[in-house]
DNA sequence: ACTATATGGTACGATATCGAATTATATGCA
DNA sequence: TGCATATAATTCGATATCGTACCATATAGT
């Protein structure tokens, strides 16, 4: 393996570590104290494809350690936006479910982020984001396919 | 803007969130205790692009506060990775060069990571990390240029 | 059924991240 | 020149992130 291409997969991952960052710290900016891009992402996720899941099945759609999603998940159960309860499957297990409340928060955070949201839509465009979806879906796909 | 494009631009900072989370883990996981990719990157910056830049820059160069770019440099000049020196231009500044030793580490965590990246290079082809990187690297620049 | 191993979740400690305030120096402008 | 404001860096405190260890329960192999 040359040089050049260790570089480039270097450089792939470094232009992705700055978007992250960048896109991080321009939400962050719009939430209620308190409250990061991880809590609304997980409300957003309970939402879109259903609430019900354990945290662990919460840790790994994004990939995070489990003891992250605990934390995560405690400050929502403290905001009142998840319920935790036990999962009659599996006494070791919970399931989380989104509150009234965390659904009004999601509608909220997503008003709140729309402006910035429109701003990057103005310079690029959904078609530019939608072109570049699929290849990131794809590597994502891959590198989650590598931790067996 | 309908609720579509922005569920679009989620979906692509949810990506690229994941990727991000992955790619650190995976690096993280190689070097030794105690040094970050945060470390890492920051040493591999001052090798490509030449050392002498200030805190500042750098922390401009990753699109990071100015506290954690202090913090960063703390732990590798705790190393002895890197050497701060005032900086004749202005008194209130500094100039970061690396060592000797933050070349040799550079080239040491390089071989590390070799491995790694050869996995995800063969999974995912140059070819295909080529074709995503300039969209990237549009919308660094984009979001970039909204910071203000 | 019994035991070994695996799995879901949490507690705890270390530390990375980051905002706010602070200090020192620089710059702009009257 | 003198003063207001801006800028580079650090300190400090809060907390997000994450690895290790641990407990409870489940599962597999005998």
């Amino acid at each position: 393996m040359p040089d050049k291409t260790t570089g480039l997969y270097f450089a792939l991952f470094n232009e992705i570590a700055i978007i992250e960052q960048l896109s991080r710290a321009m939400f962050e900016a719009r939430l209620p104290k308190g409250l990061m891009v991880s809590h609304f992402s997980v409300l957003n996720h309970l939402v879109r494809v259903g609430d019900g899941a354990t945290p662990l099945k919460l840790a790994r759609a994004f990939q995070q350690p489990k003891t992250t999603m605990t934390h995560t998940l405690a400050g929502l159960e403290r905001h009142g936006y998840v319920r935790m309860e036990p999962n009659p499957k599996d006494k070791r297990s919970k399931q989380v479910f989104i509150t009234k409340e965390g659904r009004v928060f999601r509608e909220d955070a997503i008003g709140l982020l729309a402006p910035d949201v429109a701003r990057i839509a103005a310079i690029f465009p959904p078609a530019q984001a939608e072109a570049l979806l699929p290849g990131l879906q794809a590597l994502r796909e891959e590198m989650d396919g590598l931790r067996d």
